[in-house]
RNA sequence: GGCGACGUAGCUCAGUUGGUUAGAGCAAUGGCUUCAUAAGCCAUGUGUCGGCGGUUCGAAUCCGCCCGUCGCUACCA
C-alpha cells in the first residue's frame, strides 16, 4: 500500500543558530524521510522557524531592530546550515506568517467553542518605562520569605515561591526601573477537561514509545492536569487573539501549529488540498490516529518538549477536529565525548562551523550509525567518529569502488550477471530488513547490516583478486565479472544507504551511468552498462579536521550565547548554560545588573573574610558540603553551602573565603545555616569560590 | 527522598516471547595481500552479561533487593 506520510521536526527557535545538537533530530527526520521516498511512498518534511515571544522581542530591541528584521536574519541562517547538511525540507514556514495566524485563530474559536478557555486575572509587575509585562524572569528582588535578596520573580534560591507581585523591592532588568504591580486578564486552557481523553491517547496504539507514556503517566496524567496560560497581554511579539484585543498567543501556542501553517504553504505552492493532507478527524469525533485510509503524521521532537507535544498539542487537535499524530517520536540529547556540550570545551559546535571543517556525510553516517528507536542520549565520540568513518565508510564502501572501478573502466560491466557465489542475491534478500530497521528509527540496526554486508563483499574481491588477474589476458572476461559483481555489491549498498548518504548515491549513479532512485534497485543487477574515470567519493577524516573544528568554536563562543534558556521549539540543548570563560558579554546578558543601589543599602550586606576550618561532605545532600567557617577567636559559623559538585572538602579546609555573615540563619534540613560562602559561576560543577589576596585575615570586613 | 532510563569485551554498542560453548564493529596481536583514499583478507584473545537472592529442568533475558551512572523532580543552594 502506498502510505502518505505528513512528517515534521520541531521548529527551531528564531533566536539561535542551528548546532550539533539540533542536528540530531533533523538528519533523524531527514533520513527517515528520504527512506519513506525513496520506497516510493508519499512523503512530506515540513518545518519551520519558531519566531514569536518575548525572547525576541527583547533581543530585536536590544539590537535595535524590528522583530521581523531579527525573524528574516535567523531564517536566513537556520535555511542555509539545514542546506549544508542535505537536510531537504518539502517547505520551511514561519510561525509568523498569514497561514499561522489562520489557522490558530481557527483552532482557538473550537477551544472557545468547546468551553475551554477560561479567564483569570493574574497578577504580574509591569515595567512602566519598558511598556511591558514582565515575565518573571525579568524581575529581580527580595524573596518576602526569608529576605534573599537579588531573586527572580516566582521564586527564590531558599525555594519560597510567591507571586511577583509580593516581591519586595522588585526591580525590571529591563529598565533597572522598579516595576508596578498590575493586574491583567489571562486566558487558560482547562486541559483537565480532556484528562480521559489524552490518557486513553497516550495509552493506544503505539503512538508514543512506551518510556515516554511512562513517564507521561507518571508525571502529568496522576494527578489533574493543570490549566495553561496562554494569553500573554501587550505588548507582545505573536499574534494578537481576536476575541480578546491587547492579547496575544502565548508562543507555545501558535508553534505548533506552525506545522499545519507550514503545511499550507506547502499545499498552496504544490496546489495539494489541505485537508488530504491533515483531514479532520471523523463525524464521530473519533480523531484518534487510527484511521483507516493510509495518511500518517508524524512528529519528531526532542525530549524537552514532549509536554507540549504529547499533552497540549493532541489536545488542540482533538479539539479541533483534526486528526492527530499517527506517531511522536522522541530522540535524546546530543552529548559529545560523554558530557554535556560545553561551550568552554568548544563541543558546543554550530552547524556552520562544522561544516567549514568537515563533510556533512559524515556526521549523517555517524549520527545514523548510532540513533536506535528508543528515547535515549547520543554521544558523539570524537575519536570514534573518526575512525567510524574511515572505517566503514571510507574503508568498507567506498573503497569497494574504488578497488575495481578502474579496471573496468575501458569494458563497461559484463553482460550478463556473473556468478557471485549468491552474493547479491543474499544481499537483495536483506533488503526488507533493512527497511524494516529505517522504517522503526532504528538506524544503528540499518547501518549494521549494510556494514556486515560491505565486509562480505570486500572478502569477494580479495578472494578472488582481479588485479591478479589482470595480469593474465585470457583471464579478461573472468577479471570484468569480478569487477562486475563487486561493483554491483557497491551499488547495492549506496542504495541502502542513499537515506543517509544522498551524496553518495548521486555519485554512484554517475559512475555507473544510471541514477539511484528506488530502494528496489538493490533488487536487481547493472548489467553492461560503462563505468566512467572513478573519482573519490569520500576523503578521509583527519583527527586534526575534528581538533580544529573544536577550537574554533571555543573561540566562537562568546557570540553564540544569545539562545534563551528553555524556549519553545527548543530542540536539545538550546538551554546549554551559557559561556563563562571568556570576556564576552554573555555573562552580563544572561544576567543583568541589578538596579541601582545606594552605598547605604550595600553596607547593609555584612561581609567577611572567613576560613574554613572543617568541611564535610553532607552525604545526603546532592549540592551540600556542611562548612565550619572561622572568624576569627572563638566565633564561628557553620554554613550549608552548595558546593559539592565543584570543590571536595579536603579542598577548602585552611582556604580563606569571603561570607556574607550577617544573613539570616537558616533552618536546612541537615542543620542550620548561618550565613553563605560568596561565589560565582552557573552553579553545578562550575562554581567558583570569591578568595581574599593574601594578607586578609579571618573577621575583616569586606567593603 | 520520589519517578524513570541505563549498567554486556579497552571503546561504542547488539542480543531478552528464558534454551546448547554470549555477539558485532572499532582498538590490540600475529600472519597474508598490495587492486584500492597506508585501503583489504584471515586468524587470535579477553567478558564472575553491575552485585546478591529468588522463580525455573534451564536466566544476560522474568521477579525482588542492593550498588553505580544519568535525567527529571523534591528538599536545598
Amino acid at each position: 500500500m502506498k502510505r502518505q506520510l505528513l512528517v515534521t521536526a520541531a521548529l527551531p527557535y528564531a533566536n539561535g543558530h542551528i548546532h550539533l545538537g539540533h542536528l540530531v533530530e533533523y538528519l533523524q527526520t531527514d533520513i527517515w524521510v528520504r527512506f519513506q521516498k525513496f520506497r516510493g511512498h508519499r512523503a512530506i518534511y515540513l518545518c519551520a522557524d519558531d519566531t514569536h515571544g518575548t525572547a525576541i522581542m527583547i533581543r530585536a530591541r536590544q539590537e535595535g531592530r524590528s522583530e521581523e528584521a531579527l525573524i528574516a536574519d535567523m531564517r536566513e541562517h537556520h535555511v542555509r546550515d539545514f542546506a549544508g547538511f542535505d537536510i531537504e525540507f518539502d517547505n520551511y514556514g514561519s510561525t509568523n506568517s498569514p497561514e499561522n495566524r489562520r489557522l490558530c485563530g481557527e483552532i482557538w474559536a473550537s477551544l472557545r467553542k468547546a468551553g475551554l478557555v477560561v479567564e483569570r486575572d493574574v497578577v504580574q509587575l509591569y515595567d512602566v518605562q519598558a511598556g511591558t509585562f514582565l515575565a518573571d524572569r525579568f524581575v529581580k528582588g527580595t524573596c518576602p520569605y526569608c529576605g534573599l535578596i537579588n531573586q527572580y520573580g516566582d521564586s527564590c534560591d531558599n525555594g519560597h515561591t510567591y507571586s511577583p507581585a509580593d516581591l519586595k523591592d522588585p526591580v525590571s532588568t529591563l529598565s533597572g526601573t522598579t516595576p508596578e504591580v498590575r493586574r491583567a486578564p489571562h486566558l487558560f486552557i482547562e486541559l483537565e477537561q480532556l484528562h480521559a481523553f489524552l490518557a486513553d491517547w497516550i495509552g493506544a496504539d503505539d503512538h508514543l514509545q512506551s518510556e515516554v507514556a511512562n513517564y507521561l503517566n507518571g508525571h502529568f496524567l496522576g494527578e489533574p492536569l493543570k490549566d495553561w496560560d496562554v494569553s500573554r497581554p501587550a505588548p507582545y511579539f505573536g499574534f494578537e487573539i481576536p476575541d480578546a484585543p491587547g492579547n496575544f498567543w502565548y508562543v507555545w501556542f501558535d508553534a505548533p501549529i506552525g506545522y499545519m501553517a507550514s503545511l499550507a504553504e506547502w499545499c498552496v505552492n504544490f496546489g495539494e488540498k489541505f485537508d488530504q493532507w491533515w483531514p479532520k478527524s471523523a463525524a464521530d469525533g473519533k480523531s484518534d490516529g487510527k484511521n483507516n485510509d493510509s495518511r500518517e503524521i508524524h512528529h519528531f521532537i526532542g525530549k524537552d518538549i514532549q509536554y507540549f507535544h504529547c499533552l497540549f498539542w493532541p489536545g488542540m487537535l482533538k479539539t479541533a477536529g483534526y486528526r492527530l499524530p499517527t506517531k511522536v517520536h522522541i530522540h535524546g540529547f546530543l552529548t559529545v565525548d560523554g558530557e554535556k556540550m560545553a561551550k568552554s570545551k568548544g563541543t558546543f559546535v554550530r552547524a556552520a562551523t562544522y561544516l567549514k571543517h568537515l563533510n556533512p556525510s559524515y556526521l549523517r553516517y555517524y549520527y545514523a550509525a548510532k540513533l536506535g528507536p528508543r528515547l535515549e542520549d547520543l554521544d558523539l565520540n570524537l575519536d570514534e567518529f573518526v575512525t567510524k568513518i574511515n572505517s566503514d565508510l571510507v574503508g568498507k564502501v567506498v573503497n569497494l569502488a574504488s578497488r575495481t572501478a578502474k579496471f573496468v573502466e575501458v569494458t563497461g560491466l559484463s553482460a550478463k550477471y556473473p556468478d557471485d557465489g549468491g552474493l547479491f542475491a543474499g544481499a537483495a534478500a536483506e533488503a526488507e530488513a533493512i527497511a524494516a530497521a529505517y522504517e522503526a528509527c532504528d538506524f544503528n540496526q540499518a547501518m549494521r547490516r549494510i556494514m556486515a554486508l560491505a565486509d562480505r563483499a570486500n572478502a569477494y574481491v580479495d578472494q578472488n583478486a582481479p588485479w591478479q588477474l589482470r595480469k593474465d589476458p585470457t583471464q579478461a572476461s573472468r577479471m570484468q565479472d569480478v569487477c562486475s559483481v563487486s561493483l554491483n555489491l557497491f551499488r547495492q549498498l549506496a542504495v541502502y544507504l542513499a537515506p543517509v548518504l544522498p551524496r553518495l548515491a548521486a555519485q554512484t549513479g554517475q559512475l555507473l551511468g544510471r541514477p539511484i532512485a528506488h530502494w528496489d534497485e538493490a533488487q536487481s543487477p547493472l548489467c553492461g552498462t560503462p563505468v566512467a574515470k572513478f573519482e573519490h567519493m569520500l576523503t578521509r577524516v583527519e583527527k586534526t579536521q575534528v581538533t580544529e573544528m573544536i577550537e574554533e568554536s571555543k573561540e566562537q563562543a562568546p557570540a553564540a550565547v544569545a539562545t534563551t534558556p528553555g524556549m519553545p521549539g527548543a530542540t536539545p540543548q538550546t538551554s546549554a548554560p551559557a559561556a563563562e570563560n571568556a570576556d564576552s558579554g554573555a555573562a552580563l546578558a544572561a544576567e543583568p545588573l541589578a538596579a541601582q543601589i545606594t552605598i547605604d543599602d550595600f553596607t547593609k550586606v555584612d561581609l567577611r573574610v572567613a576560613r574554613v576550618v572543617a568541611a564535610e561532605d553532607v552525604a545526603e545532600a546532592k549540592k551540600l558540603l556542611k562548612l565550619t567557617l572561622s572568624l576569627g577567636g572563638d566565633t564561628q559559623r557553620t554554613v550549608f553551602a552548595g558546593i559539592k559538585e565543584a570543590y571536595k572538602p579536603e579542598q577548602l579546609v585552611g582556604r580563606l573565603v569571603v561570607m556574607v555573615a550577617n544573613l539570616a540563619p537558616r533552618q536546612m534540613k541537615f542543620g542550620l545555616s548561618e550565613g553563605m560562602v560568596v561565589a560565582t559561576g552557573p552553579g553545578g560543577k562550575e562554581v567558583y569560590l570569591l578568595t581574599p589576596d593574601s594578607g586578609a585575615v579571618p573577621g575583616q570586613r569586606v567593603l
